[in-house]
This record gives structure tokens, C-alpha cells and sequence, in this order.
DNA sequence: CTGAAAGCGCTTACAG
DNA sequence: CTGAAAGCGCTTACAG
């Protein structure tokens, strides 16, 4: 059916060594060996079969891009409620996206029950993949461990819950919240409270404390707090509890909560930003199907994504190499909410 | 570093060709063999190499998952944006969980221009992965005929633009406007309008030729029309249009568009459903993200990627398989806007 | 600069 | 029921 490396070389009339350099580019090579192994490929729509490639090099050029968690909140869902969860959409096309030019083939899992996470560390030492890039939902999560202690290059989005030898890349959560508190009282606040995200999840904790500690040094020491869980309803719930107690400026941990927040207050009668402003956070397409528009806080899904495929394949390139981090910068977008 | 199959049967005491047989499963071996094989394989952590295992078999247990469409409107987004769509995300979503069961791992890539497109077909013909399942959102779309043309195994979701022999699951997009007209009539609509999708859109048409139809036969010949893009932006402008001519119950052919009309209704201190009702379509996160929540037209997506997953094993196996449709229901869900 | 040959790790007739 | 052997399609020392 399709032609071999074999077919090739005998219609250029070389040897199959010959075929497979210029196949690859590789130098030193007669021009006049070049050109005809060039037209017999074209003659015979020859493409190299990877899995003979495969296993003679050891390498796959295939990535595992998983989205992981402990057992607790994403259980429940899919990969499609995972995908159509907007942040995530953000960050699994932004990771795609990095790798396509490369020439790395992405592969996507989620991994939420112990046979997925399984799955995902047999997947790679079945020798399908030369990698994994992780978005780690929760704190507790095991698959990191995992994959380290299996010795699989593996590079997290966002730090890991406790200090462990595994590079990853990070945006600055405490500073992103920080921006959010420091808008809102520049636009006048005078009582600040805040939606937080689930306590299991690492950086919901840096934005809880990050919100507090800005505050705080604005002289806003009575911050309100209602507890959420990054969906749109645990959004309007927390935000009538704050709203009972008097804010005029709220933070929500991400997008979808903020919506929910500005549901909420729009049914009680009140007005965004008018009575009460609201930012949010991650700059999903959530925040644009609300009116108004949500202020939000925009982590640089490109830059992060781009940067954890340089750092994956480094790392295997070199397996012995020492973990890096990287932490970027998050950035205020205001919009109609604040 | 991974241990092989040689090495197993080394520590088993029997031939290679002994412990394929027992870690592939096949029938017909001592209880004995399997036994030490079994042990042999807990002892050293074996796992099959897969590249070998393909380059013989011929199999990859892979299946590519792409959504594609011509240069238009998909042109300016990454995989990120597409991702981002609530309607794509749960449909590939979907059709990743629908893999997974069946013990075959999904390769998602998005195909928009005309080098993607090559990667595509280059992708399976390099023995990457077994056939495509196809999510193509324009009617020209070249990539369904690129595909049956290298001969890969293809299983479109909705009909192929002009027939062609090629395998597909749709669902009645006439028989859903057709619900969406009904449901509007029934709650005492007396001037109707529909916002359509791109003409591009093979489905988008049907929705429209569909409304209008079921109108007809209800006695409401003069229904309202404005064009949209599936965009919620679209759907605000294309309502600012509709309520100028007085309607009282839109049709949106998606539910961001949906989303947006609510809206523009809003913003013209216009209530709904009390003075326009507006139905959507494709019941994704977006109609949840809106007060009122969007009363929907639901496309069966589990049941779509499933069949199409179900449809596609078949052609794998079977590569002269007369090609087959399957056309499923859609539902109506009725929440607040109409 | 080029080719003959070994070998990557499996599966599968084939013979027994 | 089991094993020896061929072969899947490549890449890469190695010798020339």
C-alpha cells in the first residue's frame, strides 16, 4: 500500500542509507544522490512510517498534554465539561498551539480517577509519548509524583503543592490578585470582599492571601470572604452573601464567578459597576458574554504554554537536567465590571 | 532502561512468542506459562513497546480528532479559541470520551488551512494513527474529500455538503428549528424572527430552512430574518435588527448568538421572554451563562460521538465498507428565555 | 560520500 | 500447546 524506504531506493537506484539521510537532511550527502532520491519520493508519495522510526530512535515526537486533579471536583465531569470549561480551553489550546510548530504532536488526556492517572504514566512508558506537559487542578494531586518518581520528563503549569524537584511554570497569583484589590480601591471601594476558589487548588490559596495582603496595605482590613468553587452558581451564591454585608468592590477568583457574582447582583437591583464593581480573573471568553463586561485579570496563557514546551523538551533532551521555574507576570484588563 | 519482551521470557523460562500470546490475551496457552509469564511480567514492570507492536501489526490504536473547516471564519483562531467554543468543545470532548472506553487514544488537531490540512492527511499516512473522525464546519471544506481521496478511514459529524461516500452522524438541524418555531408559536409568539448562522454552514441552512417551514405550516409566513455569525456579538446586532421590525419571539441558531440577542434586548429595557422570547441552540455552557438561562435546542453530542466513534472502528476493520449514516433527534430543553 | 549489515521490540505463520 | 524464525520499516555505526 503506501511505498517504503526499500521502494524508494530502488527506483533512485542507492541504498536505503542514502534515501534515509536526504529523507532526514542530513549533511554530506552528493547532490546528484539528493536529486534523484528527491523525485523518487515524489514519484512514489513516499512518507516515512513512524512507528519503524519510532523504534529505532526511542523518540516519538509526541507529547502527552494532561489535565489532571485529585478525585474531588473535576470527578464529576469529562473531558468535555473539562474542555468547555474556558480556562482550561485556554490553556490546553495554548499548549497545543506551542508545540504544532515544533513538529511535536500533542496528545490530550484528563486524568481524574487513579486508573486514568494509570493510563497517563503507562502511555508514556509504552513509548507513545517523550513527555508530559501537566495542568494540575489540585494540590493533593498524585499524578506528579507519579510521573516523577517513574522518571517521565514532565513539566507542571503551576507550582506544585510541595516543594518537589520538578520544573514547572507559574504566573504570579498573589501579584494578580494584588492588582485586582489595588484597582478597586482606586476606583473608590471603600468595602472590598472576595469570592475564593477551592481551598484544594494551589493558586485559589495565592489569590485568597494575595487579595488580603494588598488590601491590607491599602488600610482595608475587613475584607469580606465568601467561599466559591469556580463555577458560574457558586459565583451568585457567594456574591449574595457579601452583598449582605455591605461590599462595594468584589474580587472573584476566576471568570466564571464573576459572572455568577454579576448575576446576582444584577437580580437584587443593583448595578455593575454603579453599587458594586467586580473583577475577575483568567480573561476567559466568560468574561465577554456578560454585560458588562468583566474586568478580569489576564495570565499570559501563550507565553506560559510556550514556555513549558521549551522547558519539556530540554528536559528530554537532558533527563538529568535540575528543574527550572519560571513564574510570568499576570496583567489588569479593565473592562465594564470595575 | 524499560524491560522488553526478551527479556521477560528470559526470566519466564519460555519463548517470546509465549509471552505475546499471554500479554496480548490470546486463548490456547498452559496454565502453567501463563502463570510464570504473569509473574515475570509483575517482576520486572514490563510494558509492551507500541511502536514495535504498530510496525508489524499494522495498527496504531490511535484515531485523529479534527475540526476543520475552509479559510473563513475559523480562519483567525488557534486550537485555543476553538477549544474555546462551548459548541466544539463539547463535541470533541465528547468524542474523546467516546475513545476511550474502546481502548483507543485521540489525536485532536484543528485544520483551517491548507498546510494543515496536509499534516492531516500526512498524519495518518506516516502510520500515526488508524482513520479521522471529522467535526467540519463549512460546506466547502476540501478535507473530507482529501481523506476518502488518500483512501483513510473517515466518519464525518454532519452531512458531507454535496453527497459523497463518505460515512456520517448528523443530527436533524430542520427538525430542531422546526421545535424551536413550535415551542415560540405555543407560548403565544405572534411575530417570529431567526437569527441565522454562517451560509457556509451546511447545518446553519438546514436550521433556517427548517424554522421557516415549521412557521409556514403554522400560518406564520412572514418571518423576520438577520444574519449572524455565530458569534454572541452577532446575535446582539442581528437583534437589534429583528426588534426593529417588531418581533416577539426570535430564533437563534446557536446559543452564543442567543446569548447576545438576550442581551441586546436588555439593553433596549426590553424583558425576556415577557417581551421577546428567545430560544437557541446546541445547549452549551453559554446558555447557562445568561439570566435569563437560554431555552435551547439540544444536540445529543454523546450519542453523536459515540456513533461516530462505533461507525469509524467499523471502517477501520472493514476499509470497503459502503458508507453509512445515522441521523439522531434533537431535543428541546425550555429554561427561562422563552 | 556511500552501502552492507545489524538491530530496534514486537507478532505471526509455520512446523512440530 | 510451544518455539524457532522471519519480518514489519526504519536509522546508524562501521568499513570502505
Amino acid at each position: 500500500m503506501a511505498s517504503t524506504l526499500e521502494e524508494v531506493a530502488r527506483i533512485a537506484g542507492v541504498s536505503r542509507a542514502s534515501v534515509s539521510r536526504v529523507v532526514n537532511g542530513k549533511p554530506g550527502v552528493a547532490p546528484h544522490i539528493v536529486e534523484a532520491v528527491t523525485a523518487a519520493v515524489a514519484a512514489t508519495g513516499y512518507v516515512p512510517n513512524r512507528a519503524a522510526r519510532t523504534l529505532v530512535t526511542g523518540r516519538t515526537g509526541t507529547v502527552l498534554v494532561v489535565v489532571s486533579g485529585a478525585d474531588s471536583s473535576l470527578r464529576q465531569w469529562g473531558l468535555g465539561e473539562v474542555l468547555a470549561d474556558p480556562f482550561f480551553a485556554r490553556v490546553a489550546g495554548g499548549l497545543m498551539g506551542s508545540l504544532r510548530p515544533r513538529n511535536i504532536d500533542p496528545v490530550l488526556m484528563l486524568a481524574v480517577s487513579e486508573p486514568e492517572r494509570e493510563r497517563v504514566v503507562n502511555y508514556v512508558r509504552e513509548g507513545n509519548a517523550d513527555g508530559v506537559l501537566l495542568v494540575s487542578a489540585e494540590a493533593s494531586d498524585p499524578l506528579p509524583g507519579m510521573l516523577t518518581r517513574a522518571k517521565i520528563p514532565v513539566v507542571l503549569f503551576s507550582r506544585p503543592s510541595e516543594p518537589a524537584p520538578i520544573s514547572y511554570v507559574d504566573v504570579d497569583n498573589h501579584e494578580g490578585a494584588a492588582l485586582a484589590a489595588r484597582h478597586l480601591v482606586a476606583r473608590g471601594c471603600r468595602r472590598l470582599g472576595i469570592i475564593t476558589g477551592p481551598v484544594e487548588v494551589a493558586g485559589a490559596e495565592d489569590r485568597l492571601e494575595g487579595f488580603l495582603a494588598a488590601a491590607r496595605r491599602l488600610s482595608m482590613d475587613d475584607v469580606a470572604t465568601a467561599a466559591g468553587t469556580f463555577s458560574v452558581d457558586s459565583g451568585a451564591h457567594a456574591m449574595i452573601q457579601l452583598l449582605a454585608q455591605g461590599v462595594d468592590g468584589v474580587f472573584a477568583s476566576n471568570d466564571n464567578m464573576a459572572v455568577g457574582a454579576i448575576l446576582a447582583a444584577h437580580e437584587q437591583g443593583l448595578e455593575v459597576p454603579g453599587d458594586v464593581a467586580v473583577v475577575g480573573y483568567d480573561d476567559t471568553i466568560a468574561a465577554l458574554m456578560c454585560r458588562p463586561t468583566v474586568t478580569t485579570i489576564r495570565q499570559p496563557i501563550e507565553a506560559i504554554a510556550a514556555e513549558m514546551a521549551r522547558l519539556l523538551l530540554d528536559v528530554i533532551d537532558d533527563p538529568g537536567m535540575p528543574a527550572r521555574h519560571e513564574v510570568l507576570a499576570p496583567e489588569l484588563i479593565v473592562r465594564g465590571s470595575a
